[in-house]
Formats: structure tokens, sequence, C-alpha cells
DNA sequence: TCCATATATGCATATTTACTGATAGAACCG
DNA sequence: CGGTTCTATCAGTAAATATGCATATATGGA
């Protein structure tokens, strides 16, 4: 399903600023909401969902609702070669990343997620 | 000079099939030139040397002449993590390249490389 | 100098992609 | 049910990007 996952279809996804934060953000927290995301690129939501639409559609992201929430995360799918491509990313990014995750962590009220039943997000990388 | 290739720079870059199929293949064979990237890819001059063009401007790969012939390499100044994404990358999908491999090596009389004077380029994944 | 080969670029066009604002859908709570 | 919050999508438009063809530039050799 997702081996039609090429390196030039996987790099459009990633070819724009708020998609490649929203990839990388994910990656470093694991699974995020859409007002997290939000709040964290400071962008207007429809412009956030269209683009976390994209990369769903794009087989790199997956979503689920709990309650009136959309969280999402990596695809559990995503070939390793493409997650190791967002891990060395992230690493060597952090601080192009750094106001974004601030912004996440200073956020007041953030959703609780509540654990899954079979398997829980975590971070690729820490 | 080169610090400003910010992670989204880097994948609109790659965001174009042609432009990946160069860059790996280039990053496989080490420095190859604008001729040799034709054949490989089937396309038409002016197409190659314009996606070329792009990448070298990006500061993604590096072009010196010799004689009638421009050859391109990596750029030598390239932040590590692009380098390991590339590498990473090309090492999953190899497949993905094989028909342009395959008709590049098959390609009859490749023009030689004369050693460079001080840095002789080596491909970043052998 | 003239010609052949290799590479780069200008221009017009076509295609894709992103943005804004408005609105629709879904879930929760009283 | 009615209101509120969170998320998704639609329509129209603007902007960026890719392409084909012709042509310009550069090098080497007769």
């Amino acid at each position: 399903m997702l081996e039609h996952l090429t390196p030039p279809t996987v790099f459009k996804c990633l070819a724009d600023e708020t998609r490649t934060r929203l990839m990388l953000l994910i990656a470093a927290e694991g699974e995020l909401c859409v007002c997290e995301l939000t709040a964290a690129l400071e962008l207007s939501q429809p412009k956030i969902s269209r683009h976390l639409a994209q990369l769903r559609t794009g087989g790199l992201l997956a979503d689920r609702r709990q309650g009136q929430w959309v969280y999402y995360r990596l695809h559990p799918n995503l070939p390793d070669w493409v997650v190791q491509v967002l891990d060395t990313t992230l690493a060597s990014n952090r601080h192009w990343l750094s106001a974004d995750s601030r912004r996440l962590q200073q956020m007041g009220e953030r959703p609780e997620r509540n654990a899954l039943c079979c398997s829980p997000a975590a971070p690729s990388i820490s």
C-alpha cells in the first residue's frame, strides 16, 4: 500500500515549509492534534488542516479521532528509509524548529491524550 | 554559505523526479557530466541542464568544467545531514534507480575524467 | 577561421500548487 | 435541541514551477 512511496513523492510532500514543520514536530512528539499544531506553527486552522490532509493522502501521516480532536502521527507503515530521513533531518535541525517546539510546550490546556487500546504512539526520536 | 540550507529548501530541490534521479545518481557515482546524465535519464539536454542549474543554485551540487565537459558532484560543503538523507534514500531505492544506472553503465564512449589537482571526487556511498 | 560537440539560457505556455475567506461536518455539553 | 468547539473542504484566485523550442555560449580540432 505504501510501496509506491518513491523518493520524489516523499520529497514533494516535504517540499513546503509548513509541511516540513508539521512532519518534524510530529516525528519529535509522537502524536499531536490539529489545534496543537495550529498553535505551534501560529498558522490558520484551515491552512494546517489542508497540509495535514495532503500528508495523510500522501501516506506520510495517519490520523485518529478521539472525541472532538483529531490526532496525527507518522503513518505506522512508513518505510524505514523515510523514518530515517525524518530523524536525520530532525536531529540536525532542532534549532530551526525550536520556536515551534517552544510554542507547543508553552501552550495552555493541551488536550489530554487517552491511551490507545492497542498501540500507543511513540516519538520516532526522543 | 550553505548554512541557510533549511530542510524545506533542500526538499524543494529534491521534489521533482528528474532532480531526485540526478542527485541520487551523482551521489552514487561521485561525479558525472551532463551528457552522461542525459543518457542515463533519457531526457533532453536542456531539461537536464536546467534542473542541474537549479540544484547548483540551490547549493546541492558543484560543477567544474574540464574541456568541453561540465562535471557535477555533490557540493563539498553540503551539510552532513543532507548527505545522510541522500545516502539513506539511495540505499533503499537502488531498484528505483536501476534503469538509469544500467543505461549509464552501458553508455558507449563516456568521457574520461582526469584526476583533479587537489581533491578527487568520491561517491558518498559505494 | 570554420565546424562539430557540449552545455546553458530566453521566451512563451501549460500545469501545478498555495492561499484566502466562507462554509460544512462532527462531537460534546447544557 | 441549540450552542460551542474542533476539524475539513469548497470556490476562486494568485503565484510558483516545469516544459518545449529555439538559440546563445564555450571548447576543441581540422
